[in-house]
DNA sequence: CGGCATCCGTTCCGATACTG
DNA sequence: CAGTATCGGAACGGATGCCG
């Protein structure tokens, strides 16, 4: 990196402690929520990522409509969906991952095959801890 | 991968609406509450990945000796880090993380930098929307 | 179809006080 | 020093009913 720039990256030595701390919070309290992970990934896997409300509401097994409505807002608001409603009888409305979006999956999908990998070491040490 | 061989990874196809999606909003809950991933960063800037309680406390800005105690209780449950107490007086404890949670650090850094450059993003997306 | 408004139980988490 | 115990406000999220 040039002297000077401005670095836009967090080092991981100011990852706790700095005011970036607060970006790093608000975006995992945003994709740690209950259903925004499942969200993305299902958008992820539909034609041109995008899909409309009641697929992703079948697609979702246990979400509410409520819950379906409530986490598009945060993340059409976050800017890593788009929502586009088509004026017709009865209403369609479509969603779509942004690029931002998009930019999202690799890290996703890093953390959700380490679930993968270690699910069952994680469950292994919970059970020796729930015995005693 | 070997015909028959029992595949530990979830594949992208499986992670919404699969049995193993409960295993993922697990861990998502533990690395995504309030405190965790910043006690995991911590942790891994210490020497040997090892630190005493009060060590914790102080470079956590904000943290309460109540949830600091939680939360490291839910990632030693989980096996991502150790606890070890000397019969001293006063007392000391050290917690270090184990290889599970080192093996974390990838996956959770990957995200960490993931904010760094994309932050400004969303902070952009998101007073686009909150000006209507 | 794709919402929104309301209610309400549960969980989270900070503050405070106390302890070996 | 490194906890534990208790309280209370706030946020999360499910259920339900209504609506253009």
């Amino acid at each position: 990196m040039k002297k000077g720039m401005k670095n836009k990256n967090f080092s991981p030595e100011t990852v706790c402690g700095s005011e970036d701390a607060a970006a790093i919070r608000e975006m995992m309290t945003r994709i740690g929520d209950k259903w925004s992970i499942f969200l993305i990934c299902s958008l992820s896997k539909t034609p041109n990522q995008r899909a409309r409300f009641s697929e992703l509401e079948r697609t979702i097994p246990g979400i509410s409509q409520r819950m379906l409505t409530t986490t598009l807002r945060h993340l059409e608001r976050d800017g890593l969906v788009t929502r586009e409603v088509f004026p017709e009888v009865p209403p369609r409305v479509e969603y779509e991952l942004t690029d931002l979006g998009r930019s999202l999956l690799l890290p996703m999908q890093a953390l959700v095959d380490w679930v993968g990998n270690h699910w069952s070491a994680v469950k292994k040490a919970r059970s020796k801890v729930d015995d005693k």
